[in-house]
DNA sequence: TGATATTGGTATAGATTTGGTATATTAGGA
DNA sequence: TCCTAATATACCAAATCTATACCAATATCA
């Protein structure tokens, strides 16, 4: 995969981007001040403008306080931490737990509160999903994006919230060794036809159906995993 | 030296998927300013409306975002910003539906990995609800304990996180006006009842038991939550 | 304490870069 | 042949970036 990044250009973006880095990386500490609007100009070679809208995109994405008279500093965020602390150390059978929990009832929920535009939404994403069935990166990102829709379609936020929670969990970088042994073609396609029952299911206003057809499809998934870690 | 692979013909699709692809796997985080159309056109070799035409797919899909004038931004997957409007704006029906979904399942995961232990903090939690049954502030206190530790009894360390966030929403403070009209002595006196059946389900580790009795305790708390925004 | 240097906050104007749009043309496939 | 997609070009509007200047809050040090 080639970079596509246009590293010779500086703008506030690239800016930004290079201190978000440090930051997130670590080697910018909580409380660490950063150097004045005037020396960033220097190290950067771009005027003081352009230092000042990359420090006002990361105080609003909350990673920096810009004081008057005084400099920038780090924020120091103990929830975003333990956040991805949790993010990072779930495992793949936990992560199944959780969506055994959630998901049926979803499901329920959905029949109660979806519209038919929302399912018409959760049928193209299953369209898509069939025409990449060969690219598991693709197949997992599209898959994440039907259970996001499927669980707007209940109008519940805090529960919209926590499926988000859960896919962010799914993006972690070595899960993309868990998707290469697990997601070949033949479960891929099983996956498939089982979002295609649950659809139907819905549409039907089926709430037990649908319920119990997400219960399948999560057991499916769980058998390739535990049959892929046993191997 | 005959070419085998002649140089593959890029058409919009093909360069959404290859952008797409990036995004998904990683190597473009969000807030990155993608290079402008015109650098695009260069790299790929196609006119600018094929550029265009892939950075609309994009747009739709929801991963990136076109400012005029600046240029073309990864998106961040939402759900995390808005995290303190979502706990703040929750209601009290959206929160049983919530607590509907995990719980019961989150019975039958205690079962399976509980100790005895486990069990026994939850009887101290029970003991304490007792002797404050007129209290319903302190009720609500160590109520809102009794279900952290019983998912703590699961060592799903995700669902843990999960319940302590939904937990926060307990906290806030236009909801102890919720408590203290649902809160009376009688409906307390069910719940200690009910907290108890469950934890000997769990101590006879009888799963679907456990579980079912959850449903009924959320059940009756549904109940006296409708009854309450009816009157 | 008080003077001085440093820092962020704001405003300006002009040159440059960027996306938005419209049009006419070309290439390739059904 | 017709139709769709891609190309090529031109121009507009919006945002960015630069350079400079001055103000206000803070920090530093004698």
């Amino acid at each position: 995969m080639t970079a596509i990044l246009d590293k010779k250009r500086m703008g506030a973006s690239e800016v930004a981007a290079e201190i978000r880095a440090m930051i997130v990386a670590g080697s910018l500490n909580s409380h660490d001040r950063l150097p004045s609007e005037r020396a960033l100009c220097a190290r950067y070679g771009v005027s003081r403008g352009t230092i000042r809208d990359a420090l006002l995109r990361l105080k609003n994405e909350g990673l920096v306080e810009i004081r008057l008279g005084s400099g920038s500093y780090v924020l120091e965020n103990l929830a975003r931490q333990h956040y991805e602390a949790i993010i990072r150390n779930t495992r793949p059978l936990e992560l199944v737990d959780v969506r055994f929990a959630l998901e049926p009832h979803i499901c329920r929920l959905a029949v109660l509160h979806g519209q038919v535009a929302d399912f018409d939404r959760l049928e193209s994403h299953i369209n898509e999903m069939e025409e990449n069935a060969d690219d598991a990166q693709i197949f997992a990102h599209i898959d994440a994006r039907f259970h996001l829709d499927l669980v707007k379609s209940t109008n519940n936020s805090l529960l919209i919230w926590i499926i988000g929670e859960v896919n962010e969990v799914r993006k972690q970088e070595q899960w993309a060794k868990v998707r290469s042994i697990t997601l070949e073609g033949a479960i891929i396609r099983t996956y498939n036809a089982q979002h295609r029952a649950i659809l139907t299911a819905l549409r039907a206003r089926d709430s037990e159906g649908a319920a119990n057809l997400m219960k399948e499809h999560l057991d499916t998934a769980r058998k390739s995993l535990t049959q892929a870690i046993g191997s």
